[in-house]
DNA sequence: CCTGAATCGGGTACGTTGTACCCAGTAATA
DNA sequence: TATTACTGGGTACAACGTACCCGATTCAGG
């Protein structure tokens, strides 16, 4: 029942500790620190994985082997530390493939699949509540694929932003009302087919109720049979059949 | 720091709640309830605009006027309100307006728009985890609505299903980028220029790095200047243009 | 090598959350 | 009037994030 919230900390030791440089600290009194804070990241981000969302800062420490308040030292408070796993996870991983070939259109599809693939991979991302765009390293180099796709138009700047964020939003959205389902967590609610049959008896009564003229005349049984990746593909594909005409326009002799 | 779900609670507890009928109770021993499930939700809802997603049983409760675990007589605990708030905002407020002459587009437009009113009004909403969508009778007639869309065409019914849900996921997507940062809640966090003003010298720094390619070539102070609403209704637009000419071909006669 | 100072790790504790539980008061039935 | 079911309120508990303190550790300066 935790709420986690993106740049909702001090904003400025997010920032600090996002950009922060791995220049070696000069040598100082005391013991030397025993984690560093990218493996509590790190540490941070399996838990997660694990619990989803509502992941306490105390299982991170156990995680890590650490007593309850070790981590403090190096992270100022959960919601600093959650903005340093977000951007981590929109790290790219593996090697560059070969994008030279790619024109605007699989550029952005890549971009909306491998938002997609993160949110299939971290489903807490899901849940937690995204205050402002905090840029770090790895979200920046993600948005720089992103403008990649515009090479070779000359689409608006202002436009350029519109799309990207257009992209994202579209991934996200769809990505909240599926694949949120499946977060394991508590989950005494079954799955989703005993889930419609609970909530059938209802909607079979509020139709026959005749105060609803549309629902009710659903007769093909697949039409519910939609997977989360088909309907993000779906707004997906659409959004840029209705972008294509403007991107043809914009393209530069 | 409360992170309320939506679906999560026991349905058939919330089902029951949402299509609860009201048949005066059979005459029985007791004091008659100071309370009605429909005030609780009201308040809850007055509370929540007030104070946020993170909103408290024990406020509920004040704005009510009673004990603490009072309201827990009329509602099972706090995931199960939260499904009966949803299901009211949703609930469409003054007399049907004349939808006669209306196309598939513009009352694609409509639902689209209503919903972000609906996350204008109540910001709450976008911070919730919808678990799984929970139907209740007014949630049940927005969906109606969106089916009259589709009306004069033959657009397959997993089709139909798909445009809504995009429709939908489009809007949460872009008001939870947008909207959510308005809440007021801890917020000592500032405004949004005082946040990129934070934010600018790190970026500055990133992009005179050189590790990135296309950002900073914006040169349009302008690119940056975009209204929530304006960023959903881009891709809403682009989304109906893509739609368009499906909706052409499935047009009935 | 020894001393002082700065830092680290861990334990304790507080405030806030949702809510389980108990008890006293109330009102309809017999 | 006695019984009984139900109501409202107060107390209390577990889990959360985290403020605070203290002993242990390791550097710099003598």
């Amino acid at each position: 029942m935790a709420t986690p919230q993106t740049g909702a900390g001090d904003p400025q030791r997010s920032l600090e500790l996002l950009w922060r440089e791995f220049e070696p600290q000069p040598s100082r009194p005391g013991p030397k620190p025993r984690l560093t804070v990218d493996r509590i990241v790190e540490a941070a981000i399996a838990v997660a994985d694990r619990e989803g969302s509502c992941f306490g800062m105390r299982g991170v420490s156990a995680e890590l082997g650490v007593g309850a308040m070790t981590i403090y030292r190096y992270v100022p408070g959960k919601k600093e530390l959650i903005d340093l796993m977000v951007d981590r996870i929109s790290r790219f991983e593996g090697e560059e493939p070969d994008l030279a070939g790619l024109g605007w259109r699989e550029r952005l599809e890549l971009l909306a699949e491998g938002s997609w693939q993160a949110y299939d991979d971290h489903p807490w991302l899901l849940e937690i509540n995204q205050r402002r765009p905090v840029f770090g390293p790895d979200s920046m180099a993600g948005y720089d694929f992103a403008l990649s796709a515009f090479e070779g138009h000359d689409l608006p700047d202002r436009e350029m932003n519109l799309v990207i964020t257009a992209v994202m939003n579209l991934v996200t959205g769809t990505a909240r009302q599926y694949l949120m389902r499946d977060s394991a967590e508590e989950a005494p609610e079954a799955n989703e087919h005993e889930w419609w049959e609970v909530q059938a008896p209802y909607l079979d009564r509020a139709i026959e109720s005749g105060r609803y003229r549309y629902v009710g005349r659903f007769k093909d049984e697949q039409a519910w049979n939609i997977t989360a990746h088909q309907a993000m593909r779906y707004v997906l594909d659409r959004f840029l059949d209705g972008l294509a005409p403007r991107m043809e326009a914009a393209r530069r002799g």
